[in-house]
DNA sequence: AGCATATGTCAGTGTTGTTGACATTCCAAG
DNA sequence: CTTGGAATGTCAACAACACTGACATATGCT
């Protein structure tokens, strides 16, 4: 156990034998793939006065216009009054909009300018042209096996966003 | 290019004709992935005094044992200002230990101390588990993909340092 | 001796997360 | 209808962790 090696490892047919140190290589593998993913955009961002939330909120928001400020909450998994920050200045900075709601006063519906879809188009354009790279570079069956990995790693509230998410754009 | 749908896309044998729509589902599983990947660990450090950063130096000393700042901070990639702050206080707290180099006085060797190895054992077991889990649940051919397109999607100096680690654990 | 390298430190700044307090709005129980 | 609780969103203050820039120290190399 302290080694994470396993005495006779042999690689069976539907049974996994994961040592440590496989499991290991994949946390790095985790680690290291998810600075890549993330350096394209926050090189962008950094030029402007904005962050990785800045980007996460636009993208979420362009993915499903007319949410609410609960909502996107729950998808980005922080605080309200952390993302309130980020939201303030995207408005202030005309790249969302902020409709009160008609059924429920108390919800602010989000929206994206025109100004806002532009950054959100400039960043995840970077963004899909490394993806598409990895994609094309691994193969298709290589690429379903990502995703069905990625979703088991997945909380399971996240899942169901994501799913959900996933089926919208379809 | 707006809709990021493609008027044809059938599935050739070794063409990918990726639309922008699945390209963004995995951008997308790549949050919400990371975000449980992380979630464990951050759990436990965050009842201590502790964050992710000292989670990964932990890690990486475990993982090379005797390496020196510069080879952490390149595989870390934040600035030696920023890691000296968390080297600190894990040394500070006796974590880890530094040991001025035998060949070149001027490089400090890092090691986990007893202390240091109890903590990255809970922190990976932490991770482990899910990581088990997920691998599990996906399947042999799944995990291979995933380990293909994550190494494809990272910058070339971090898959030549995963790389490295990746020979040197086995 | 003189320059480069490796490390550590101090000071300042920015992004992003947190908690606490509070205003507004909705809804349902009395 | 009023009132109190729940839901929603905002403002303020603080902590973690990244960054830059400047500088000190010790060492290695030519």
């Amino acid at each position: 156990m302290a080694d994470g090696r396993v005495p006779s490892a042999q690689s069976g047919e539907n049974l996994l034998f994961l040592t440590d140190e496989q499991l290991r290589q994949g946390i790095e593998a985790m680690f290291f793939a998810y600075r890549g993913f993330t350096a394209d955009p926050d090189r962008i961002l950094s030029d402007m006065a904005y962050g990785r939330a800045h980007h996460r909120a636009v993208h979420f928001i362009n993915r499903a216009p007319g949410t609410t400020v609960n909502n996107l909450l729950n998808i980005l998994g922080v605080t309200k009054q952390s993302l309130n920050r980020v939201l303030r200045t995207l408005i202030e900075d005309g790249l969302v909009e902020s409709k009160v709601g008609k059924a429920d006063k108390r919800e602010r519906h989000l929206f994206l300018t025109e100004e806002g879809h532009a950054l959100e188009q400039k960043l995840s354009d970077a963004q899909r042209v490394r993806m598409r790279m990895a994609y094309r570079e691994a193969g298709p069956d290589a690429v379903a096996g990502f995703r069905t990995v990625l979703e088991a790693m997945m909380d399971r509230e996240m899942r169901n966003a994501y799913g959900r998410l996933k089926d919208s754009g379809t």
